[in-house]
DNA sequence: ATCATAGTTAGCCACATGGCTAAGTATGAT
DNA sequence: ATCATACTTAGCCATGTGGCTAACTATGAT
């Protein structure tokens, strides 16, 4: 249960589609309607929705509607709990390889006895 | 079709899961074999084992079977692809802001109200 | 040979996901 | 007022996902 419970699950979803990695990569260049965005993945509107919408749940994008126009736009700083995580993981990872060296260290220390 | 078409869509898959997230974790410090890794889960062990071919499928993990114990251990390389796309994203991203869009920080602000 | 341990495989279940069509709503244009 | 545009909602379908139990295999210990 309750499958995403964190933003780092919500995150990770969302960028596990491409064709939410292409709607991220397309309106890192500014700003565009549903309609805009739909046409070049050869996906129906409503398909198209639902990925903006995991998008946005996510909070990788804003949209805001102006007359029949709603206007989706990037949220630069939603990756960041993204990037935390990957430095916690190297930084563990990079720790463990201290100690594995400072045991091989002590090991070969031993044997030069 | 074609789900997961990419590393990246099996890599962010992967991590997608809480549970993954922590295996992982737990694998930072070092190989385990699979019962220990599934103690501290709470998870039957065909569960732990499914989330463990994830793992492993997305090049996070790898394993190896000595006697009738599997042993798991982490690809700290694996994480390589997300943080060039996590990187490549970022400056796109950020340049863009550095234009500094009024539509788009507007967009914002309504969204962080 | 027997038994315990450590996986492994098969299969069931409920729910989520990603695609669609069809029909509805709201707004700009004529 | 009518019509086209731009979503939006509802709902169907096939497949995927994450959990389980039960039963099986393989290996180490006695």
């Amino acid at each position: 249960m309750a499958k995403y419970d964190s933003d780092l699950s919500l995150l990770f979803h969302a960028l596990s589609d491409p064709t939410r990695r292409a709607l991220l990569t397309r309106l890192a260049a500014g700003p565009a309607p549903v309609t805009e965005l739909a046409a070049p993945t050869g996906l129906r509107l409503p398909t198209v929705m639902r990925h903006l919408s995991v998008l946005e749940e996510a909070g990788l994008i804003a949209t805001s509607k102006d007359g029949r126009v709603r206007s989706c736009a990037i949220v630069p700083e939603a990756l960041a709990p993204v990037r935390t995580w990957l430095d916690e993981q190297r930084n563990i990872w990079e720790s463990r390889l201290d100690r594995l060296d400072s045991y091989v260290m002590k090991i070969m220390e031993e044997r030069a006895k």
